[in-house]
DNA sequence: TAGCCACATAACATGATAGTTATATGGAGA
DNA sequence: TCTCCATATAACTATCATGTTATGTGGCTA
């Protein structure tokens, strides 16, 4: 079994930075805190439970779906938000232990 | 007189993550935390009061003087360091209150 | 005032980011 | 199997970031 990463160098505090520099992705962080409250109610997947599918977030954006797919895709490679693939939807949620560890990091800067 | 600016906006969190989202900028930020520790003696200019010199800084991160000097203006504008122009140098040292706003923001986010 | 030295600015090359439209992929359901 | 729909990828464009070299600016100091 493996300790979780430190994420100490500069070169990760700096990637998770790059994540996190763009409104677009966090005014996503932002809706993801209450999904609920931001997004149509949706009659597959538990918004509680999974988060706001890629469809909400994108059209909630006003972007194309390309480009609001890649911004979700820098916040998952940034391991910021957790997908979960459902019955061909993908639904987003906020990964509370890394934002909290972001916090800590930059705390640390 | 006029309250300090809360500076909540996603757009206002984006700009100053931006500063921060760079390893060399982030190596500065670290270095000046102990100026005496990572640059040479100084002359001119008290490295505890006023931080160490744009010429020093540039020499460590090995690029050049004008690449050097702009990521000390990028941080400068951000708030996160503040200059000191004297006899002819300019020192720069870290804005301990303006790093302990951006890790609140980010905690918050 | 003349020259020097530190720093700032200009101009340019290059790579990364973020947007677009078009198309591929892949699972669900008829 | 065929179709549909959500998402992913490809290809391209525009803008921004970061590096370079060359040059300007401005204050010490002789």
């Amino acid at each position: 079994m493996e300790m979780a990463a430190a994420m100490t160098s500069l070169t990760d505090i700096e990637s998770v930075l790059k994540a996190l520099a763009s409104e677009r992705r966090l005014q996503i962080l932002d809706w993801l805190k209450d999904p609920v409250a931001h997004f149509p109610p949706q009659e597959h997947g538990d918004p509680e439970a999974h988060g706001a599918c890629n469809q909400f977030i994108v059209e909630k954006l006003g972007v194309s779906q390309p480009a609001g797919s890649r911004h979700l895709k820098v916040l998952t490679d940034a391991g910021l938000v957790i997908p979960t693939r459902r019955k061909g939807w993908v639904y987003y949620r906020r990964n509370e232990a890394a934002l909290a560890n972001v916090a800590a990091l930059v705390a640390s800067i």
